[in-house]
DNA sequence: TTAATCTCTCCAGTAACTAGAAGGTCAAGG
DNA sequence: CCTTGACCTTCTAGTTACTGGAGAGATTAA
């Protein structure tokens, strides 16, 4: 499988899938005679797990633990939901940080009339 | 005022109130016999306004826009509304992801044992 | 053969700062 | 007067996770 065919089965860009070799993220394909990557199942599997860990909103870092643990017959899963709560709770705090602005944001919009006038209860607030 | 002042007076790093002026979003301030950057009240009131819009989530761009009202007598409330609409949608779509995230994630991190078993729950979704 | 489509590498850019290096300036204490 | 320490300057480079594009070689179909 060449590049184009694997970043199709993945799901991903095929600069993505060039990039995610680069960074070490997953292990660099073998090469044609005439230096095109190729690509077998093994590493297309891979490369997906990546695209759902990434779609979690989990950093790289975070995909190569999940990578490793997925490789990992030895592994436990207090291991893997240790990462995993920790994303929840990155995402709940990044909820509460929205709520709030949109509670005020909200607010303010809802009493700026919008109309041709110059007063305005947003610019108040920031000024 | 030097420009340690002003960034304790807005409430912003001395690096942040340096490239805000590199970038243009503030003015350039006056400068010392020294080459020191001086600030004066109205400064740091566009500045304390750049923090406050940025709290909001409003990019670098947005704030150029805003600023840019703030100190037009002749706005209207309808321009400012609508680039405060438009940041309240983009909240609300991000809320919405995230929603999404968490309803998915939570699932799966309850339904992982999280004890010393290799099986896990999370994993075999990513994988 | 030729044109279209891959593929390669390398460089640069994105957003919005932030860190650090190398060096000039200023005020206070001895 | 001199030194010390806090402050200021500019410049470069790093952060996250890619993405776009240039220039050049490879492959495939007609």
């Amino acid at each position: 499988m060449n590049i184009s065919a694997a970043s199709k089965a993945a799901g991903l860009p095929v600069k993505t899938v060039r990039y995610y070799a680069d960074i070490g993220l997953v292990d660099a394909p073998s090469r044609s005679d005439a230096g095109y990557r190729t690509y077998d199942d093994v590493a297309v599997r891979k490369l997906v797990f990546v695209r759902r860990s990434r779609a979690f909103g989990f950093g790289i870092e975070a995909c190569r633990e999940l990578l490793s643990l997925y490789q990992d017959q030895d592994r436990t899963s207090s291991e893997v939901k240790r990462i995993a709560s920790k994303r929840l709770m990155e995402i709940e705090e990044k909820q509460r940080e929205l709520q709030s602005l949109h509670n005020e944001l909200a607010h303010l919009v809802t009493s700026c009339r919008g109309d041709h006038m110059p007063d305005c209860p947003i610019i108040d607030y920031l000024g």
